[in-house]
DNA sequence: ATTAATTCGGACAAATTTGTCCTTTATTAT
DNA sequence: ATAATAAAGGACAAATTTGTCCGAATTAAT
């Protein structure tokens, strides 16, 4: 469905999402000890998710990445999953046709239109506040 | 959603299955010319179907691949997906935890699980005769 | 000012997926 | 039997994704 780095951002800012609403601004190495990732390859993910403005990075000693209340609201899954795997899931066709649209519909077009429907409504709706919330009260989880 | 190998795999065979329909069996060249596909590269990919049982292979003159109207109706998207991408799609967790469950659930498990349900019940009833029906009919499209 | 902590960014490496090429094997037709 | 045709299969190559390493830049604390 996403791609390693994708799932890794998700996890990521989900994570970072609940410390910041406890005041907390977190590493890279907690946030890929948290979430079990690989730290190097987290960095580089953390790093587009900040050039996008989905999470703000401070340098520097007692520096780190968090989030403020009002884009952990604001911001959907969407905005992730589009900055770091672009906009194939919604757009690509499921058998990768170029030119596949209700004119010219692929054999699985009309199978596919509601579910690919229903993944866009759902990660366009749910935010990330909204995901942080069970965490802290170990309803979620982000690893084993 | 499916990898490369796999939409060429089920775009192949609603193609065999629309020439068998019309009592012709096709060969490697003609799938690929017709799917709009690497020839090489979907030839790995009939092997793995044809061992798979999904479609039929015959070697020499006049040989080529076919599948049988009975296969083709009892034969379903879903056991080409699996042949090809391996179950991943119905149980990889859509963060990629590896232990996400609904008792340890990852915070999308419950938003995700209606979306992958209604996927794989789709992959799960329809047939490649289903999909085939178009194409003769010139209502769907297999490329451009 | 210096040092230490931390992200940034570039180069590289490994793994996986996608794709090609060529020889072998099976089958048909002559 | 022989030749021609087509898939099978192995080895290799290219592209993409995933992952690592290390020095540079920034910032805070002393």
């Amino acid at each position: 469905m996403f791609s390693r780095a994708c799932e890794y951002g998700i996890r990521a800012t989900i994570y970072i999402a609940g410390e910041s609403l406890e005041g907390r601004r977190v590493s890279l190495k907690a946030i890929a000890s948290e979430i079990d990732s690989p730290e190097a390859f987290t960095a580089k993910v953390l790093q587009l998710l900040a050039r996008n403005e989905i999470i703000e990075s401070v340098k520097g000693p007692s520096g780190g990445f968090e989030i403020s209340r009002k884009n952990m609201e604001k911001i959907k899954l969407s905005r992730i999953v589009s900055a770091i795997d672009g906009d194939s899931v919604y757009t690509r066709c499921g058998l990768g046709l170029k030119t596949c649209s209700e004119k010219h519909p692929c054999p699985v077009h009309f199978k596919f239109m509601d579910i690919r429907e229903s993944l866009r409504t759902m990660l366009e709706t749910t935010s990330i506040y909204e995901l942080s919330l069970g965490l802290n009260e170990g309803v979620g989880f982000l690893k084993k």
